[in-house]
DNA sequence: AGCCAGTCTCGGA
DNA sequence: TCCGAGACTGGCT
């Protein structure tokens, strides 16, 4: 798993890509400053291919943009219940935003709406795989595993109102 | 506005 | 296995 930091005005995103593509991306953590990260000439060729990706789209995202293209993504490492989960918050144009209750039900379950959050929380890959477009039931926040700061910001970025 | 029970998945004991 | 905890909901007080 190769490890690299994505610069942003944000502050260095975290992304790591597995064989498969991107296997997971961290919110900047002011912590973590002299770990070991891959540079970027270490990355093999598709991986490089995936950085460009990924760093474009990121960027996008943040500044209020749809992406033009993503970067494969391996969620290999969640249950077939979370993969379903994730697949469904892919389906969230920008700009709109659906409920945990509405999640549930684009996945046939529609009772498992506690379910979604937990799935939601447990996303390797938040920006990119839209969590935050997930409100409570009438346009509440709920939660965020990154922090309710870096949901209402990307939210606001995106032009989306929410109540409180 | 706040409390409570119903519901489903996941991870640890 | 079993049990408890969640980024939830809807109804009732």
């Amino acid at each position: 798993m190769l490890k690299i930091a994505i610069p942003t005005v944000a502050g260095p995103f975290l992304a790591c890509y597995s064989t498969q593509g991107l296997a997971r991306l961290d919110f900047p953590q002011p912590s973590r400053q002299n770990n070991p990260e891959t540079a970027s000439a270490d990355l093999s060729a598709p991986a490089q291919k995936w950085h460009a990706a990924t760093t474009r789209a990121l960027k996008q995202i943040l500044s209020g943009q749809p992406p033009d293209a993503l970067p494969p993504l391996d969620l290999s490492v969640g249950t077939e219940f979370q993969k379903r989960v994730w697949h469904a918050l892919c389906q969230i144009p920008i700009g709109k935003t659906q409920s945990y209750a509405q999640i549930a039900a684009a996945i046939g379950q529609p009772k498992a709406t506690r379910a979604v959050g937990s799935a939601c929380g447990a996303n390797p890959i938040p920006v990119l795989i839209p969590c935050h477009r997930v409100l409570a039931a009438h346009q509440r926040l709920g939660g965020f595993s990154g922090g309710l700061d870096w949901k209402r910001k990307l939210l606001a970025r995106e032009g989306i109102e929410f109540a409180g």
